[in-house]
DNA sequence: TATAGCACTATCCTTTTTGATAGTAAAAGC
DNA sequence: GCTTTTACTATCAAAAAGGATAGTGCTATA
């Protein structure tokens, strides 16, 4: 391979890696879902499970628990009687605001591309 | 439940839908390395795997159709001997600049805050 | 002639993810 | 006393994702 090659795909790979260390935490169906049902404020387990259309209660456990060890979520306990456990947002998770938010405005994007392709076909 | 927090619901449902739509074709390990791969211009089969490491060919022949079928890939066949297959990004898939950028920053980040969160625990 | 590069495909297998369903303990509301 | 709510866990199963390995047909190169 010619040196000049080698040298943007270096370029190449360094850009690469960090997104791919943000995909290791945040891929998957369900975490970035969760994580924006939170940024409308702290909410207990079946409130995120009436927002997150689809999951299950299983998952929805499992994944609290990957972004819990991963600092994106807060568990918290209110002792009392009955006890109220709250999940929110941590100061990490809130850095993904622009994530989200370009993720989000792409979607929209997207969704509307998807419907100006099919009525091309159609016609 | 409340109506103001079925409002908020309803708020909230809204703003995940887009989130959701997006992850549907974007999902996975190596879709978006694929196309970060492909901002540095466009490349064939094996340059696309040398840059993205750890892909099987198996993998990246399926991702790049995926990705095609979405639009978000072009393939182009330059006939002559050899025959030689190009792929790059496609209108729709350059609007994914900040989408590729937002999570770029923030793996950044994150692995700042890994290694940081590291030493702490080794004190 | 032998080897290497290109752009894949095929087969088989393992791991991970996701889903369905049921169940639990403790308290509150009817 | 019975049901409901809350916040889960357990078990089983299906589906999707990913990986290992090998092979193909063609050409260029040593």
């Amino acid at each position: 391979m010619k040196t000049a090659t080698v040298k943007t795909q270096e370029a190449c790979v360094n850009m690469l890696r960090p997104v791919r260390d943000a995909l290791e935490v945040l891929q998957g169906k369900w975490k970035l879902p969760i994580l924006v049902s939170l940024t409308f404020g702290e909410k207990r387990f079946t409130d995120i499970a009436k927002d997150v259309d689809g999951i299950t209660d299983r998952m929805l456990s499992k994944e609290l628990r990957d972004l819990e060890l991963n600092d994106l979520v807060k568990r918290t306990v209110e002792t009392g009687y009955p006890v109220k456990i709250t999940y929110s947002l941590t100061a990490h998770s809130k850095s993904l605001d622009d994530v989200i938010e370009s993720l989000r405005t792409w979607g929209i994007m997207h969704k509307k591309k998807l419907a100006a392709d099919c009525k091309k076909h159609r016609k």
